[in-house]
DNA sequence: CGCTACCTACCAACTAGTAGGTCGGAATGC
DNA sequence: GCATTCCGACCTACTAGTTGGTAGGTAGCG
């Protein structure tokens, strides 16, 4: 399965940290460099430009978002669950503070300084996550496990802007459990 | 009642300007010294190190907060119409782009590698938004203009993370009335 | 042989920041 | 009144270090 070179893949690994970290603008060549224990010069063999491997980490978390969700439609029947599960997911990785931010909604702060190929990119994750959010929150509503004011799309808007709002106000806080205190909420205004 | 000379105000206002657009690594002293029309070493004459010109920005638009929610308070009697005046507000910056988000939100993203000066006043200025926010929830709360599900500052906490993430929706869209729909999809969510 | 992965050794451009000087205007001394 | 002194604002010219990126070479492997 796994047909990448290993030292690639610790570059996207590594480059996705520093992304979440600090934003397109907070890393250098050099920073991978040093944690991947390797020549700045060999990054370039693998990623050209580092537009090329913003691009490759975007790519890479938009494939792992979309397979979660699959998953998660799969393991998962009742659509509040479904969200749970969502919410428990973040919740998780923002505590142990591995990945403790979407790697697209950091990107989007910067979005005017942004090659164009990851800015799209940026966005289709937005409208990939709404998307998935209006249709689990309209099964939902029509299985009366929600109360939607409005159509399932507004509710699915709001939704996503309260998780990111969220991640940013667990980093602003510097305490993981200001995440929850918001999701709790969230679901609280949401489900019946 | 300026005591500022306008120099040092135009290299605060273009700051804060490119601040909002990119984050702190977003931009730099040169790209300032375009703008303003003036020297890089003629900024630091003001600003000796870029933290003191951002920690300068910080505290300007906390004061500017401070304010605008303080002139709110005295203008507007009624909590919900306190509310919306203050969605109203970002509205209006997001639309005509002059403004279109939160110095501290956009700081709060880089919390991680921003001198600790500025992530206190980052921090602070979370703490000094919620705070008014559950004020305004718990006082529409009593005169019953709000439903609240939860404390008044659970209640705070959401409001403030949707409307931050309402702003990064905007932006990754590249459209100002996606904050428009979150904000209007949260008044009905709170609201009797 | 060619290919991949990696290296050393560069480069130009840019980063924040410093040294030291010029200029004009206000305060001071006589 | 006028010279002197001082100061703030700004400048040119520089620094050391970092940025993303390149050129060209080498070692190992099928």
């Amino acid at each position: 399965m796994s047909n990448l070179p290993s030292t690639a893949d610790d570059i996207l690994r590594c480059a996705r940290t520093l992304l979440v970290r600090g934003g397109y603008n907070g890393f250098s060549y050099a920073d991978i460099a040093a944690v991947v224990g390797i020549r700045k010069a060999s990054i370039h063999h693998h990623f050209p430009a580092k537009a090329d491997l913003v691009r490759a980490v975007v790519a890479q978390y938009r494939e792992e978002a979309r397979q979660g969700l699959a998953n998660l439609e799969q393991a998962v029947a009742d659509p509040r669950a479904q969200v749970e599960a969502y919410l428990g997911y973040w919740e998780a990785c923002i505590a142990d503070a591995s990945h403790p931010f979407c790697v697209c909604a950091l990107l989007a702060t910067e979005m005017q300084l942004l090659p164009e190929a990851v800015a799209l990119e940026v966005r289709a994750h937005f409208r990939h996550l709404s998307g998935w959010l209006a249709a689990v929150l309209e099964r939902g509503a029509a299985e009366d496990r929600f109360t939607l004011a409005g159509t399932a799309g507004d509710n699915a808007e709001l939704f996503m802007a309260a998780v990111h709002g969220a991640m940013l106000s667990a980093r602003a806080y510097g305490e993981p459990a200001a995440f929850a205190t918001v999701s709790r909420s969230l679901l609280e205004r949401i489900a019946v």
